[in-house]
DNA sequence: GGAATTGATGACCAAATGGACAAGAACTGG
DNA sequence: CCAGTTCTTGTCCATTTGGTCATCAATTCC
């Protein structure tokens, strides 16, 4: 019924869908944590397939990662760009991670800074990746304070933009390990007392 | 020569030292990472010594860990409370980060990030050594920051702690992912600069 | 329908993993 | 010297690890 465009045997599986499985583990667990046999399992999928499709088990990471940095970054500097208030984008950005650790009970925290613990060191790529995803949303942020502040200079916006993800990670971490919610708080609110405006 | 108070024979090896090693794996590599018999091989001990001495590879993590906790933490609490200007030594604490990974080039991060990330979802003692060490951090910035300003009620120098504690762990774990230099110095600057007093 | 191509499956593998254990070595106290 | 105790060593083990491969199944092109 569906159309091939390729000859062979159609692929059985949807390869984006299964990534953002596999992208899950990762996420939660770390790369050593996680076995190809949990990954074979928790995709349905036999280990031939799996590295058919994606390669050995660090392109695996690598391509889960970069879907991170593709669909949750991304959606984080959108909703920086996005409509509201600037104050309050900034407000959001801030209280995503506190919201998602104790509210939504989503302790795996920030994939890019997982991996920066866990990878950055032996894998430049995925050290890349992390570094290209903090980059990106440094500009968004600087975006937003410029939008806050047209009179500030380019300087200062990275500046701010700076103190912001560095805020991000070190809430994300923190939460991680479930420091006391109020103190995450008390950080951030610091943090956007501090914005220029 | 030596004399013991215990019966048996006495343990060829210093177990304090040793425990050093075993922290600088786990430190660098994450718990996963880092195999017994790398262990084994970085101490030169075999693997029924570092059994008896230490417990399984759980309980040689934790006491890793600990063991930062109440070396490197210590110190940088100590530190903190002088001697030298209140103001420096927050300087000093902001900076430590940034010198380590780019003047030192220890890329090693900070233990308790790298934990938070690693083990704290699975090992609840894990993310309880994190989370103590992040509020004696705490504790030491609030207490700085009451020097710095005398007059500030505890619950802002508590804010103020918490700000910088996270900012603190946002460059520990940006720092390992070698982000610009720059940026971190900038968000380090912004940092200070929100500092009262 | 038949060749060609590609995906899926399960068996297979060498190496490494965390851990257990018995035997021996080094010490103390009597 | 002898027990009692503790540490060390080497060996052993079941399991798991990441990864490969031949075989089979499903599809396209002609």
């Amino acid at each position: 019924m569906r159309e091939h465009r390729t000859p062979g045997r159609p692929r059985g599986f949807d390869i984006e869908a299964t990534l953002d499985v596999i992208k899950a583990l990762f996420w939660e667990r770390g790369f050593e944590a996680v076995s190809l046999a949990d990954i074979a399992a928790a995709t349905g999928l036999r280990k031939g397939s799996l590295y058919a499709a994606y390669g050995d088990k660090q392109a695996m990471y690598l391509k889960a990662l970069a879907r991170y940095e593709a669909g949750e970054v991304a959606a984080t500097i959108a909703a920086l760009q996005g409509p509201g208030e600037p104050r309050a984008r900034l407000q959001a950005f801030l209280d995503g991670p506190i919201r998602a650790a104790y509210d939504a009970g989503d302790g795996r925290g920030c994939f890019l800074c997982n991996a920066a613990a866990d990878r950055a060191l032996v894998d430049p790529d995925a050290a890349a990746i992390v570094r290209a995803g903090f980059e990106r949303m440094e500009q968004a942020v600087a975006a937003v304070a410029a939008e806050l502040d047209p009179a500030l200079s380019p300087e200062t916006a990275a500046a701010v933009a700076a103190a912001c993800v560095t805020a991000y990670a070190g809430l994300r971490v923190l939460a991680r390990a479930e420091m006391a919610r109020a103190s995450l708080e008390a950080a951030r609110d610091r943090v956007l007392a501090a914005l220029p405006g």
